[in-house]
DNA sequence: ACAAAAGTGTTTTTAGTACACCCATGT
DNA sequence: ACATGGGTGTACTAAAAACACTTTTGT
């Protein structure tokens, strides 16, 4: 991945500028075409995929830098990004750590690292998926065509998808992963692909509306085959107060 | 809070032994007389208090040190103890920070610490508060009668309360909290502390039992005024499956 | 004219809330 | 005998699940 020389210098940056032990992963789910999809990056010239991470400068706010990395990897920012777990096993960055200190003992990647796991809804459309220094790509993967993702990144991607189920019963999502304007049975299959079951699309759409987040349009989508199906957006105003509220909830 | 002697011979000790930049606070709840309870510090000679919390050894998974740094305060291990959020404001710090780098430049303490927050909820009974090297008492305060706390020690605790009302309308609490055998009255009253506001008994009672996780026991609790209570006590068994499973959850 | 997608109900079931009555015990 | 805490049951209501019929449109 590095030859020495650069593995040097890194070091040398990365002690100068970043949090040591510290590290960040992000989970970044988009939709498209009725997949839901994670951005991974591929290391160069080896077999092996990694999600998208970074470290955290000095003087930085975690959620800055969870914002920076992915803005670095997908060109887009200011979106729903959240803290879900942090993974602190001490084994978990064992090969990778063995790895780097043959080539040089004592550097950066032969610590321990803790990583703070982040995860992103994101609208496919607006993301330019851009490779870091060490991959020789970046692209989308569907969750049931995942390959042999590095170190613990299999975990925690579970554990983000694990999360993003459960957020869905309290929290309305969705804005930061449909289009502007979408039609009521294209955001149901989304609803079916993170909860990965099938839901009735009449009492979807009750609940849906209950929530009192979409705005209906005048015009339905034209041109399709079929009955022409309306087109709805989210309420800005109204999704960030169910955000803020929850949207059911308990005792 | 340290001599100078002290400092030196802690950071040396400190360097060698824990993963810097990284620290545990836990939020220890426990509940006693229908009152909920929090386990605070308070620093010797100062007016100020703050939540148990340690450092992580350099091989030692973070699961492991919030149980050891909550077994040395309290004496008790193997229970519920579950990380809520990390705290990673680059400030959060600053007045402790800048404190010891007058005692000493370039200490442990003076470096930026992001901190795991933990919370566990305990049997009040079975707790031996032990105050640390720095503390002059470690002892239960109401939650309505909490002292100053210091850095963002607050904040880490209202996280953590709202993570545990959270949690209580999806999974089962209240086995690391009451004693062996409890009486529905008293379960009622840990719930109402909890989440703060009353319940009604009678829905209570049934809502409890639907989640088939206790047990009833033949006798009731004699000897107080007014008619016997029956005893419950958790079923482990069901207990654990119910966790693992959440109670109720969504679509 | 018909298949396929979409819109709009209605009925049934379940879970939640509110409320009423009876029982035991100490004063 | 009565006040208090505790056990049990029932009616009402709202939400979730199941299910049916109609409309539009391309072929």
């Amino acid at each position: 991945m590095f030859t020495k020389e650069e593995l040097v210098e890194f070091c040398e940056n990365a002690n100068k500028n970043y949090l040591s032990h510290i590290s960040i992963d992000c989970v970044i789910f988009g939709f498209h075409e009725g997949q839901l999809k994670v951005l991974i990056l591929k290391v160069k010239n080896h077999d092996e995929w990694y999600l998208p991470g970074g470290f955290v400068m000095k003087a930085e706010p975690l959620d800055t830098a969870a914002d920076r990395i992915l803005k670095e990897r997908t060109g887009i920012d200011e979106i729903f990004l959240q803290q879900f777990h942090v993974f602190g096993d001490p084994e978990r960055g064992k090969v990778h750590n063995d790895m780097y200190k043959d080539i040089m003992p004592d550097n950066w990647f032969a610590n321990r690292f803790i990583t703070i796991g982040y995860y992103a809804l994101v609208d496919f459309e607006n993301v330019r998926p851009a490779p870091d220094l060490h991959s020789e790509s970046c692209r989308w993967y569907d969750l049931d065509e995942l390959p042999t993702l590095m170190l613990d990144h299999k975990l925690i991607l579970n554990k983000a998808l694990e999360t993003l189920r459960l957020q869905l019963s309290y929290q309305p999502i969705g804005y930061n992963l449909m289009p502007k304007e979408f039609t009521m049975p294209e955001l149901q299959r989304l609803y079916e692909t993170i909860l990965d079951k099938k839901l009735d699309r009449r009492n979807f759409q009750r609940r849906i509306l209950a929530f009192d987040i979409l705005d209906r349009h005048e015009q339905p989508r034209k041109g399709g085959a079929h009955k022409a199906p309306y087109l709805y957006s989210f309420n800005v105003e109204k999704y960030q107060h169910a955000l803020r509220q929850g949207l059911s909830g308990g005792w």
